[in-house]
DNA sequence: TTAAAGTATTTAACACCGTTAAGCAAAGGT
DNA sequence: ACCTTTGCTTAACGGTGTTAAATACTTTAA
């Protein structure tokens, strides 16, 4: 009975049209206006049946905070791959980060809790820690061919990391930053520490 | 007329106990569920007696935001009063905003949008520049003793400030971090910092 | 073919929310 | 004594997330 599976790939079609109606809802008008009733019209259905798909709003969220992370991954990875030194992969990574984070603001945002309040975000689901996996790795490395081998990788990545986030937060909170200073930070911020590290 | 002045005295009581009402809720279990009819039951009236007050829930936090930033100043200030060496002040001044991001957790998450979204908080009231004014004048004097006398005030402040602030975010969404690594991490941040200013 | 069972979807409802307009009751002035 | 103002409450509107009941439709079994 083959139609089994058609009605499987229905389902998964709705759940599908029901992120990518959320998704717009909030391209569109933010975090702030997204409702289950709002999402339910765009999809010509009633707000009861997102409740099939999604167990509140809440899981909604907590699904496109896991995609946000996944996103976020595959930028970096792939910022990783443009380069060979550790120092040159650890600088264009943090660049992706930053890009990521105002090309893909609503994840961010949602990722973060920037200006949005999505759930008690304490290492509920394993995609949180992709980006401490991704860096850690290269800045691993980065120690290893240094003269102190013995930094602690969980110091620098936070360190690297706050300056970054605080940097995003700073300017989408308070829109119209110095496009200009920005950069300038960012570049020192970084290259400052990685020099940290190497020495 | 005498009573004019104990009516008047009256109305700004009812402000008053309106403004410890909303502090108390928030205290108690945060932004997301301060409403205006929590309140209300609080001081024992009913919801639309707050507009007479303010305009609206806005209005509210506005009036926290504000309250929040010479809070702030304050600390800052005091801080800064402890020392004589710019650098010390600066040190002491940047710690004492740290603490106060936790100690009164509530109000820096609504005066910096951490899990709260406020309102548009593009330079809406003058208090919001009160800690680059404090802060700068500290930092002008550092460069002023310096090597590097044209060295931009604005791109240290921003960079002290995003460290700190993202490190302070990190800390409040991501609740339960390593005290230690983040006392070493604020340390050497601000000391890497100031040297970069003394050269 | 038709009756029963199961599933999909909607309607209605609950308990909240911010906010506004209408009503009421007490106080003040004339 | 009447009128006006003031302070406050009640009622209402339109919105929110969420759940239970009712309806419509599809599949299964007799």
């Amino acid at each position: 009975m083959g139609s089994k599976e058609r009605i499987i790939r229905q389902k998964e079609d709705v759940k599908c049209k029901i992120l990518t109606a959320a998704w717009q809802i909030v391209k569109n008008e933010g975090w702030q206006s997204l409702s289950m009733r709002k999402i339910a019209d765009a999809i010509e259905y009633t707000a009861p049946i997102i409740y099939g798909y999604f167990e509140n709003k809440e899981a909604l969220l907590v699904e496109f905070t896991g995609k946000g992370f996944q996103n976020l991954a595959c930028h970096l990875r792939a910022a990783k791959a443009k380069h060979r030194l550790p120092a040159k992969q650890l600088e264009a990574m943090w660049f992706a980060y930053w890009s990521f984070a105002f090309e893909e603001q609503e994840y961010y945002q949602l990722m973060f809790g920037v200006e949005v309040y999505c759930c008690e975000m304490g290492m509920n689901y394993p995609e949180e820690d992709l980006p401490w996996t991704i860096f850690s790795e290269v800045i691993q490395q980065l120690i290893d061919n240094s003269n102190n081998p013995k930094t602690d990788v969980c110091k620098k990545y936070y360190t690297f990391w706050s300056v970054i986030h605080g940097l995003i937060c700073i300017n989408i909170v308070r829109k119209g930053q110095s496009d200009e200073l920005n950069q300038e930070i960012l570049k020192d911020a970084i290259t400052g520490i990685i020099r940290t590290i190497t020495g």
